[in-house]
DNA sequence: CGACGGCTTGAAGTCCCTCAATATAAGTGG
DNA sequence: CCACTTATATTGAGGGACTTCAAGCCGTCG
């Protein structure tokens, strides 16, 4: 608890960082640390006991499987990230950790009690769910969009700024944080599409592939105006 | 502002619902009153003063502009619901009044004093954040959707259970709160597409349409088979 | 009445999906 | 180390669904 607290890599950005030494060490024995193989679930839809989450190493998926088995990714959890819900009495969406993962695991009913008793807890996870909805509707305008191309574009656009130190600038080289499957169905498109306009953009000298996952950005302002334009 | 939160529609199930008399009418002071035509601009991408707020009556739409000027629509926004941010420095989309509306409105300022103040509310609003991140996540599974007759059959069937006085079943006539262009603009569709789609539901027998709006839903079963299947 | 905006309907073209084969990489066991 | 397997990617051909472009319909409003 306090030593895996002081540790923390994300103690300075998660929720908690609002809250001082002492408090941080009464939530920190509420909690449980989890770690996770990749594909390995977290949450299930439909578990009953609501339970959440701070991501402390790793990423997450948050899915939502079809009747046919077919697979949608409705959001990507990176470290500091906060997941789960704990008013609603189930959970709706499947979490799965997309690689190796560490999360600091909480039962929802003790994150309800936790939020009375620290306010600024509950702040800091409402600042959280805000920029939580912004992401979301990000990728609904991605998703959205009617060409394949301003889809694909949009998302490398996003790994590659996501992948970069500066904010402002996307990263000159980086590696893919999803399978080919994962991003057709982040963008409600095929793998071949995916894979398609890939190869289409390295035909164009916009990038270049080394290995599955790896990607060159040679030309990032015509990448960001195919997400934006045409 | 007492007088009108005394009669306000939705006082029982808006976040400051969570709020004592007293508090209420504390919280009343700092907020403004707004009545909205329909079409008008509360408030536009951009905007530098951040602000919330609360819809009492009618509806809004959370818009997206793209740069050709092509729009979207990321999320709907009914009675008793929070729209805005307050953490943000900016507003990053367009919030459009659907019908004539009445909405409490907070500068983003004073409702960060405000949340400090009141545990109570910031946890009401956590609580609606959270909402907030499932409906987004629900239209996303909407959008990415391959095929069009799902996502119109997905959207009248939502429109249908909200229409709806029961919780669990779906309103047998309703009125369709968006037009054909607007539908569109929330799936990612053309307007003729969402057209063809409901023009064939009629001819399966599964709706009838009265004027523009009017939908009498015949089979509610056949409907969500669409939304889901096929 | 005539114009306008929203909706519907039609015809043609394009883009993506489906189906299928091949390629590449990683992992297993002999 | 190599054959074999499995999972992931790429590439091709064909067909279907949506878009685009265009015209016509229907209600409202000047």
């Amino acid at each position: 608890m306090s030593l895996a607290c002081a540790q923390c890599p994300v103690r300075d950005r998660a929720a908690c960082a609002v809250l001082d030494e002492t408090e941080r060490g009464e939530l920190g024995r509420i909690g449980r640390m989890v770690d996770l193989a990749p594909g390995e679930v977290l949450f299930r839809a439909g578990d009953e006991a609501p339970a959440c989450a701070t991501l402390v190493e790793g990423a997450l998926k948050i899915v939502d499987t079809t009747a046919e088995g077919f697979e949608h990714i409705l959001g990507l959890i990176h470290p500091a990230g906060f997941v789960g819900e704990f008013f609603q009495p189930f959970a709706r969406h499947e979490v799965v950790a997309l690689t190796r993962s560490r999360l600091c695991v909480f039962g929802g009913h003790d994150m309800e009690r936790a939020i009375e008793r620290y306010p600024a807890l509950a702040r800091a996870l409402l600042r959280r769910a805000q920029t939580d909805v912004l992401a979301s509707r990000d990728l609904l305008s991605l998703t959205s969009s009617p060409s394949a191309k301003r889809k694909v574009a949009g998302l490398l656009l996003a790994f590659a700024d996501a992948a970069s130190d500066s904010p402002c600038h996307p990263a000159a080289a980086f590696d893919l944080p999803l399978s080919r499957g994962e991003m057709a169905a982040m963008l409600g498109l095929t793998i071949e599409t995916v894979s398609r306009r890939i190869t289409a953009m390295e035909r164009d000298g916009i990038l270049s592939r080394t290995g599955k996952r790896g990607i060159a950005l040679h030309d990032p302002a015509r990448l960001s105006g195919l997400a934006e334009r045409s």
